[in-house]
DNA sequence: TTGTATGCGTTATCAG
DNA sequence: CTGATAACGCATACAA
């Protein structure tokens, strides 16, 4: 559609499309003159380079995908909000894609961006060791990746999360402090993350010497966050109070389930925090309106967003330059707010 | 990046380029047997067409622009998750924009958007009016445009809202019956929305005979959710309790000023709904988790979402066909929950 | 410093 | 039904 190419420019000013191309570019090779008239030609005609036909050429795009599995997560949304932020003022335009957990969406999102070239991708995968080849594939072949969030995972590259089992650790030992017993975790599917946090859980019960009772994992696994999945958690508290097993505390270990899980309290008429405690791992900034105000583990997820940008233009800069593999593992604080739903 | 194109398989099945691409885009004019034959090396191969190529060949893509004021609203992003949903199985690819309400910020996306060629757009403008050559330009150029949410805009295309006056008077409407006289308006930027609604507000009193007073219209402009709004609000009210016209009732016109005055209300000390009823406008689904539990105008996100896709995707099929402007307003209605915050 | 020629992968036009 | 050829807009190696 748009009538001005360099072509039509280099006609208009009887030169040659190359030293359109030039002097558009920046190019040393070029008289100061004709560049600056070429130039006031070109935006008084507000030219725009045709990205494909520059894509073709060069191989390369101002791309970068975003990987991730819901974008329906106060965490992840919190995380594209920022990422937006801080690549708004460089060059580079964001393509995000929703996983819902699912391997094969992820497939599919992958392809696309590598169908489109990308300049580089931002993921937090549907699950440990998800697409790794296609990753490493592509990652080897000049389109860095940085992982996020999930961060167990085969590929070698620059990894952003949070230490999971020291937050988890701290929530569990301050109710272990305020003498509750039986103590819940509630987990999504069962990834990398999880295995930490539930380890942190663990380790804070064996200190202090409160035994580990199976029953208190409660999985949870869904592909959309719009599932009924407040049934299947009414259904599990439900079992637990038959065995005569109900929990007098809830820490949770994902986000989405952190304030369903008032809901389902809610409608059993079991009171927070007076017969079960609850720390939910969330951003969601709601949480002081809930009823009650919700303790939460919150991710410093503009610091990692913010890091995550910077790490992969860093990489993208480089091209194939070194080469050598000095990918590290970023590991931030996670801090947790104490508000009503734990107290007493 | 990817090895295998046209001209690759051209010559490993000794055909020419145009045969192959004549199989892959199944036309006519090919002999069943050699079609096969591609189509199998090409499956197995793994092949992925160029993009950029063939954009640059036909002048078409397959992107859709989608350009929203914010993403962090529970409204806005309902709707682009919706239409991730609707969107996937179709061969469209989505490419979100925020705009922050400002006017230069969604130039640049759309900018950026002609630029990649997109092959339409779905949009809720900055404000009344905002772009409305640069959109007139792109949609008779042929890249159909789909107005939805802030659908009083200058441009002729086909549009989708809520009938923003009803659910502002029937939630207005509910407050008086309940005995409450002095309702309070909160509302945004003063676009076409807010108007309406107030609009909706202001004949409910009408009707029922109460004065309208200017006073009792909050405007809260921001360009930034996250800004320090609910400082503004809390001295806006300290205002009007100052004056001795603190509200027995408020009811919401937009969506995030809707949760942060629950919170600005418990910091001041007054009760919901026993002091100050509240009716927020919100798509959230932890409505029912807030401390109050807030009574809601919820509009039909997940329907808008889905006629905007069908709209333009049957614009974008029609291509430069008819011509005719034979475009429709969709006005969808709203429902309005009641919850405890404006019980009593 | 500038121009000419070539090709990126694809589709379309024309012959055969 | 198939093949040769040109062209989309751009960047670059090479020639001038």
């Amino acid at each position: 559609m748009s009538e001005v190419t360099i072509k039509s420019i280099a006609k208009a000013l009887d030169l040659s499309p190359a030293t359109i191309s030039r002097a558009l570019n920046d190019s040393h090779e070029i008289k100061r003159a004709t560049k600056d008239r070429v130039l006031a030609y070109a935006k008084k005609h507000n030219y725009r380079p045709n990205t494909f036909a520059k894509n073709l050429k060069t191989g390369k795009t101002n791309l970068i995908g975003v990987v991730i599995p819901f974008l329906s997560s106060p965490f992840f949304l919190e995380f594209i909000d920022e990422l937006y932020r801080v690549a708004l003022p460089s060059n580079y335009t964001l393509v995000p894609f929703q996983t819902q957990n699912q391997e094969a969406m992820e497939k599919e999102a992958l392809l696309f961006l590598r169908q489109q070239n990308v300049a580089g991708i931002i993921i937090s995968p549907a699950h440990e060791n998800s697409n790794v080849a296609l990753l490493e594939d592509m990652h080897l072949n000049g389109c860095p990746i940085i992982l996020f969030d999930r961060i167990q995972h085969g590929l070698q590259t620059h990894k952003i999360g949070i230490h999971n089992s020291m937050e988890t650790y701290q929530a569990t030992e301050t109710l272990l402090k305020k003498g509750r017993k039986r103590i819940a975790f509630l987990c999504g599917k069962d990834i990398g993350n999880t295995k930490d946090r539930i380890r942190g859980y663990k380790n804070a019960l064996l200190n202090h010497g409160v035994a580990f009772l199976e029953e208190y994992i409660i999985y949870v696994d869904y592909q959309d966050p719009n599932q009924a999945i407040d049934e299947e958690l009414k259904t599990r508290l439900g079992e637990l109070k038959d065995k005569n097993l109900l929990p007098d505390a809830i820490v949770s270990g994902t986000d989405t389930l952190s304030i369903k899980i008032l809901g389902v309290l809610g409608s059993l008429a079991i009171r927070i925090p007076e017969d079960i405690a609850v720390i939910g791992f969330t951003n969601t900034n709601l949480a002081d309106y809930l009823a009650p105000a919700l303790s939460t583990i919150q991710q410093p997820t503009q610091e990692m967003a913010k890091l995550a940008f910077e790490l992969l233009v860093e990489l993208m800069d480089k091209k194939s330059d070194s080469g050598a593999a000095d990918y590290k593992s970023f590991l931030l604080a996670a801090t947790t707010v104490y508000r009503k739903s734990s107290l007493i």
